[in-house]
DNA sequence: GCAAAAGTGTTAACGGTACACCCATGT
DNA sequence: ACATGGGTGTACCGTTAACACTTTTGC
């Protein structure tokens, strides 16, 4: 991800365990996505000491494929293991971002010395179940946790930029990705669902309209179940049905949302 | 794109100019699609003194954006400058073809000592207006021509998984990207415009309804001539109304064909 | 004149959108 | 009891998809 973790992990690597080698120059970055209550979520790293934010990032072991390293960040900082993942860019201006500024701001925490040639960094975005991420911040950060994506601040480097990317690749991708099935619980109900739809696309929809949509394609089953202990009539459950759901997707997709 | 061929413009610039200086491990690949007749179109190398195949790639250096290397490769195998140019992948995969085969394969061409780490390759797809093309082979290649999708052989490296992966990307972005104001010739028939899309979708389109949907969008201009010189009755002109194509495309994109 | 491709209109079915009221629950 | 969100049906309209014959041109 940047490139002083990349020589801080070399660092590590040296004193822990000998010379596992990186991949010179290139980083990841995640935006993990999560849903809850009315809004979509990314997760974010405090850097120790500061009033900075960042996405979580990592590097490339010479050994590891891209995807494997990007699993492995996103274990470290979820405690998950089975993630919906996709890479959607890679990022690779010479300047990217004001290094000076960075160097600035990270003095404390990062050798100057340790800062190199310009890093390449490739992008993906997670979607997870918000109530099963246990967030686990990294060696440079002293808090990982969720953030309303209206409420996200100024981030280091050019990860603004990076967010922005891959929020607008989760909408390209909304109507061919099980992007559902990865954000929701288990079970969950209509309204959550809409309300899902109606955070990624930023705009309202109609209950009527989508309640008839979802049931026609068959994507979900109806439990025998109310959610309790809500405010209000309590509303049935449901869950996907994983293979009509695949099936639809591969078939078109979800277009008519 | 290849890691000898990284070693080679090392070589190249070490003899030639001095030092420039190469992100290690890091390649480009680039899809050039183009169409004519009836058929998609990719270009695609053929290896000094062999009958092998792969798609033109190149390096990225220091001092150089990947979209600026993508510009580079295109412009040098195409002689075109403004080209319409996409990322859609990096391939990471530890192993991504059987190396040891390759190196048997171009072992006339290319010193073994020079292989050396796993390479990672960022793919761009490119569109381009066949008409206007001169291919031109590079130093490790006897030729560079246009194949017909259908037709396309076996090629070196993971370069085949490569080709489909930028084909799937194609076809998704299809409705949101302005790939007929880049495929076809500044003037075009109806027709022509139809079997570009039915060479990309791969189905079979009826000429009434597309014309019916394609003239209410508004994206095209009909010119007061027809194209002379072909057999069988003369098809009208058409041109783009870039600044009504470009609104299309966003308002929502050309889904409905 | 013949073969091949271009050009063109209507209809029926479907799917999308707009819209409002009652119900169940917790407080 | 009241406030809040959940649940549900209908009607209109626009879009899509299916379908076939005539025209023009080069050979």
């Amino acid at each position: 991800m940047l490139t002083f973790e990349i020589m801080l992990e070399v660092d590590e690597n040296k004193s822990l365990e000998g010379n596992v080698e990186l991949v010179p120059q290139l980083t990841l970055d995640c935006v993990i996505f999560g849903f809850h209550g009315s809004s979509l979520k990314v997760l974010l790293l405090k850097w120790k000491g500061t009033e900075y934010y960042s996405l979580p990032g990592g590097t490339v072991k010479q050994e590891e494929s891209l995807d494997d390293a990007a699993i492995r960040v996103l274990k470290e900082r979820t405690g998950l293991d089975k993630i919906f993942l996709r890479q959607f860019y890679t990022f690779g201006k010479v300047e990217r971002y004001d290094r000076e500024s960075i160097r600035k701001k990270l003095a404390h925490l990062v050798n100057p010395d340790l800062w190199y040639k310009r890093p390449i960094s490739v992008g993906y975005y997670a979607l997870v179940d918000f109530e099963e991420v246990f967030p686990n911040p990294d060696l440079l950060s002293e808090s990982c946790g969720w953030w309303d994506l209206s409420d996200v601040p100024e981030l280091l480097f050019d990860h603004n930029e990076i967010l922005e990317k891959a929020l607008h690749a989760l909408r390209l991708e909304l109507s061919f990705q099980p992007v559902g099935l990865n954000l929701l619980p288990e079970k969950f109900t209509m309204p959550d669902m809409m309300r899902m739809y109606e955070a990624i696309l930023g705009k309202k929809i109609d209950p009527r309209n989508f309640q008839k949509k979802i049931l026609k394609s068959g994507i979900v089953i109806k439990l025998d179940e109310v959610k309790k202990g809500v405010a209000h009539k309590s509303p049935f459950l449901y869950k996907f049905d994983a293979n009509k759901y695949e099936e639809v997707l591969k078939e078109g997709g979800l277009f008519f949302i």
